[in-house]
DNA sequence: AGCACGCCGACT
DNA sequence: GTCGGCGTGCTC
């Protein structure tokens, strides 16, 4: 109804709470300006924000009503994109508020590029001119040839609008004319040149499509994953399987399940770059690849696949933790392989476990999530104990294949020769499986050539200037390195300490170095190394798969990236170099890491039908990690673990959450993890460790200082750290960053 | 996250 | 005398 006179006036225009992709402490309120209609929750909104035009979104919640009306802008344009549904802003808030971290920041990984908002690419391509429709309204004096494209244009190529533009080679060949005409046409006037909105295209996974056969444990898993997904409803599924049980193609039946309901699906990856076999698995089950998200993607694509995902084009999506965040319209299905992978865990910015926060999406959006490891985390394995999830096994091989034989060289009895790293017992090993015509690897977890350089001289040590840390010795670039900044220096020809030449000596081993000694060793045998500096891409790594499958390698020399999920069916023997590697220091989960990291190394051995055999070189071969691995009773190491973790209250049994406090000053640091310490909250079931200087004390030029605080599982511990948090003033030079579930402590 | 405003060195 | 360094602080 129109205000008349006499009545009140309406109130102002209607105001809408918009979330902005920054680390703001809320929503900010705009007006809707008379020219727009007003926008739906979720909507895709710009807005102007000091000086600036920024893009946000219309979010939950009513607009302060207490905001004067002078304070606020107009929206400037909806945009034209699907809106943000509701599930995946409740799923941003509930990450932001269980991250401790404002909730523009969750969203903007929610953004993941401001391009995936602009409208999707468009070609070049022509349509009819007003001069062209009306030859075809009155007739006109055209060659039969030229009116063939005119008709092509009106009829078939346009379902219903004729003004549709076309690319050149599609009317062409719709007309049976060459592009010739096309041009002339052109020339003419009768056609025009116009842009053609084309939407990306993706694959459509092919279900009818069967896939490798099943043995009847995998079977009755998949069918069990099937009925999970079938519910449509929330629920969480450890899928636990031996290496080369063939947990990938159960999984893939719950995709295809999920798929056959119309629902999306999503597959989270440690490593996408070095996914190349996985995605030759996905393929081969469904007819087509799936779409990729992950950070190394390119702007053009990155939008396509946004945009795919959130118009429902995208069926199947793989992916690094990021994946998350896309904005499906109707996810059914979340996988996470390898759940126990520290890689799932973000360190910067928003930290977050997207292992975890699947879980949640899952809730949140009525999906199955299924978890997938063949060496499962002990929150996952009490999770699953507990009942809160489910749990299938796969306790066998697949393809008559056996599990490897594990055993430990014991260094103290049949030590390397001096300044040398593999013990003859693995030397011969290594020489047997090749002569058999077999493959070997050999397994440590360093990059460069020698972790720490020395001067035999001084005794000086060569160190990061920036970081808590020794640098590497990376022979073949002829540099010292640092593993934690981006800090790198000529190998100096002095020792920059007592200047005494020639006196620097690296000291310890790293896979350049043991791919030296190996090439010492076994001159005639064709080595690969495989580091994440030697196969810096999806293309690189992809291809040494390819060679090592092809048999066109014998000796695989590799750090950690050698343990994920790789099938190399001639493969028999893996050597591991320094088994205690990971032991040392006093993380909690040094141990549950060690035999997580080791077992998967091992468990690419033997993968067909020859047997295989893994032989860890350890200084200390009664620890339990060791035993663990050689008798291959993981479930019950987990249990003592658990049993060692129960009592403190430690992670799965209680909370952990760290501040990071850091400064490039290092007194005004410590003086506010000091004020930090002296605020801390206590009470029943709380308790706070600390501060101490974290464990890489100077990181990237920056002083570190951690406190921990453990509270009891029924404990929330985020309104406990809110407020800790808000008693204390912290300067613009200081951070404090909070880890929610702290995984490494470093 | 940007982009402002705000106080101290090398230039037209 | 300015132009500009990037150090704090605000953006509905």
């Amino acid at each position: 109804m129109p205000p008349t006179a006499g009545e009140a006036l309406p109130q102002g225009r209607p105001r809408r709470r918009v979330l902005l992709p920054l680390p703001l402490a809320g929503a900010y309120d705009y007006r809707v300006p008379e020219d727009l209609d007003p926008p739906e929750l979720g909507a895709f909104v710009q807005v102007p924000l000091g000086g600036r035009e920024t893009i946000g979104v219309v979010w939950d919640g009513d607009a302060d009503p207490n905001l004067p009306e002078r304070r606020l802008k107009n929206i400037t344009a909806v945009l034209d994109v699907p809106p943000m549904t509701a599930t995946l802003r409740k799923f941003v808030d509930w990450v932001a508020a269980y991250t401790v971290s404002p909730p523009g920041a969750v969203l903007r990984m929610a953004m993941s590029s401001p391009s995936a908002l602009e409208p999707p690419a468009a070609k070049a391509g022509w349509r009819l001119s007003a001069a062209g429709r009306a030859v075809l309204a009155r007739g006109g004096k055209v060659t039969p040839t030229r009116m063939r494209v005119l008709e092509a244009l009106e009829g078939e190529l346009s379902q219903g609008d004729a003004n549709e533009a076309h690319l050149a080679t599609t009317i062409a060949s719709a007309a049976g004319v060459s592009s010739g005409v096309l041009r002339g046409m052109a020339e003419a006037g009768l056609l025009e040149p116009a842009l053609i909105a084309r939407a990306a295209e993706f694959p459509v996974p092919d279900l009818r499509k069967q896939g490798p056969a099943l043995a009847e444990d995998q079977q009755v898993a998949g069918a069990a994953l099937r009925q999970a997904v079938a519910t449509r409803g929330f629920g969480v599924t450890l899928l636990q399987g031996v290496t080369g049980s063939g947990k990938t193609e159960v999984y893939l039946e719950a995709v295809a399940e999920c798929l056959a309901q119309g629902r999306q699906a999503l597959v989270l990856l440690p490593e996408i770059a070095l996914s190349a076999q996985w995605l030759e698995r996905f393929e081969a089950r469904f007819g087509c690849p799936p779409a990729l998200w992950h950070s190394e993607l390119g702007s053009r694509r990155r939008r396509d696949t946004w945009r795919g995902v959130a118009e429902g084009r995208v069926q199947a999506l793989v992916g690094a933790r990021s994946a998350l965040f896309l904005p499906f319209p109707d996810l059914g299905l979340v996988v996470v392989d390898e759940e126990h992978e520290t890689s799932f865990k973000q360190e910067e910015g928003v930290i977050y476990s997207a292992r975890d926060m699947a879980v949640v999406r899952a809730r949140l959006n009525e999906a199955a999530c299924v978890l997938v490891s063949a060496t499962p985390s002990l929150e996952t394995l009490n999770n699953a104990e507990t009942g809160r999830y489910a749990s299938l096994n796969l306790p066998v091989r697949h393809g008559g294949a056996t599990l490897p034989k594990v055993s430990t060289i014991d260094q103290r009895v049949t030590p390397p020769e001096r300044g040398r790293f593999l013990s003859p017992p693995l030397v011969q090993a290594v020489r047997d499986a090749i002569g058999r015509g077999e493959q070997a690897m050999l397994f440590l977890n360093r990059r460069g050539y020698a972790p720490l350089t020395l001067c035999r001289t001084c005794g000086h040590r060569m160190r990061c200037p920036n970081c808590t840390a020794w640098l590497v010795e990376h022979r073949i670039q002829r540099r010292l390195q640092c593993h934690h900044c981006g800090h790198a220096e000529p190998i100096p020809p002095t020792c920059p300490e007592c200047g005494a030449e020639g006196s620097l000596t690296p000291l310890g081993p790293g896979v350049e170095r043991v791919q030296e000694e190996a090439s010492e060793l076994f001159p005639d045998v064709r080595r690969l190394v495989m580091a994440s500096d030697t196969l810096p891409g999806p293309a690189a790594a992809a291809e040494a798969a390819r060679a090592i499958q092809a048999r066109e390698v014998d000796l695989i020399i590799g750090t950690q990236i050698v343990a994920k999920g790789w099938h190399f069916p001639h493969l028999t023997l893996v050597g591991v170099v320094d088994a205690d590697l990971g032991l040392a220091g006093g993380d909690l989960r040094a141990a549950e890491r060690t035999v997580q990291l080791l077992h998967q190394v091992a468990g690419r051995a033997g993968r067909a039908e020859a047997p295989g055999q893994v032989m860890l070189q350890s200084w200390n071969p009664e620890h339990p990690v060791m035993q663990a691995l050689i008798s291959g009773d993981l479930e019950g190491f987990m249990a003592a673990e658990a049993d060692q973790r129960r009592p403190g209250h430690w992670p799965p049994f209680g909370r952990l959450a760290a501040l990071i406090v850091s400064g490039e000053d290092e007194r005004e640091t410590d003086a506010i993890a000091r004020d930090l310490g002296l605020e801390a909250p206590g009470g029943e079931g709380v308790e706070v460790l600390g501060p101490a200087p974290a464990p890489l004390a100077l990181l990237r030029g920056r002083h570190r200082r951690r406190l921990l605080i453990k509270v009891r599982r029924d404990v929330a511990v985020q309104p406990i750290l809110r407020e800790w948090l808000s008693r204390v003033r912290v300067p613009a030079s200081v951070k404090v960053q909070v880890d929610v579930d702290p995984v490494s402590f470093l």
